[in-house]
DNA sequence: TATTGTTATACTCTATAACTATA
DNA sequence: TATAGTTATAGAGTATAACAATA
């Protein structure tokens, strides 16, 4: 067991109202009940649905596999959360000729007027959370999230 | 502005894996994930339950309805989370004398060695995240959270 | 009437994993 | 053996609201 120098914490009794991670967490929280707030009258799209139908409108036609990927949403969320799509004929799915396990995705008519009418009011959304944003802040922002996603892997030595 | 196309991936249509709050939401799930494996060892604490600890331990002694007010909790899964606390006799309910409908509540002698055991860890998670970021960074997103906070609450023009 | 706290309902999200059918 | 996708399960978070007891 090596000596750990501590880290340089500087406020060593923060409550933990203080913790960023909290004050993180009611920010996503505010952010997903106007998500939700937003996309409820169009069609009663969840936040999952809406994600799943931009990926979707966004790659014009695609495969699950090819969204978890790239987007890194777990094959199970996107397999029940498609099924309901396709069942509201937003999403269309159409076997792949070469290889049977392949699902090749895209939008219907119906899913792509959906994605026209909601994309505007999101973009909208985004740009007014920019807006209340300094550009130093967003930029710090932005250089600060993938930090943190990569600092979020650490899992503490087994002491 | 002129009218906007939903071009597949155009330069100023910036695609929803870029937007702001997809991005915060993918940190936020990872950081979720690394509390429940920090926690999970430690009596199965929950994220809410161990936030809830905390409240109490960091009050000394408190009420359900000044949590909910101070930290902003659902008084619904305030009580459910309390209710599980107090089972496992890490919570202390204690009638209040002058108010017979406020239960008071503080840590039992239990629920502070897990409290104890469990803070450092927490402390050393925070200090890490807070690690990988600059000074910048860090300042930038302090101040920034707030003001995401404020702007989560536009609901849009009912158009 | 308002407040404190409990409980019920219902839905979403997350994680895991068993399972099939193809390749 | 590996991959594509489905399905089941279970726990956790969220939102809403009905409800009882007390102030």
């Amino acid at each position: 067991m090596g000596a750990e120098q501590p880290l340089p914490t500087g406020e060593d009794d923060q409550p933990i109202q203080g913790f960023l991670t909290y004050r993180l967490s009611r920010v996503q929280t505010k952010l997903n009940a106007q998500a939700h707030a937003l996309l409820q009258p169009h069609d009663g799209l969840t936040l999952s649905k809406w994600r799943i139908l931009a990926l979707v409108g966004a790659a014009g036609e695609t495969r699950l596999s090819d969204l978890s990927r790239s987007a890194d949403l777990d094959k199970g969320l996107l397999s029940r959360n498609l099924k309901s799509l396709i069942e509201d004929t937003l999403v269309a799915s159409n076997g792949d000729k070469t290889d049977q396990r392949v699902q090749r995705l895209s939008l219907t008519p119906k899913g792509r007027a959906l994605f026209d009418r909601v994309l505007p009011r999101m973009r909208e959304r985004q740009a007014r959370l920019r807006a209340a944003l300094t550009v130093e802040e967003l930029e710090a922002l932005e250089s600060a999230l993938p930090k943190l996603e990569a600092a979020a892997d650490w899992r503490g030595n087994p002491s």
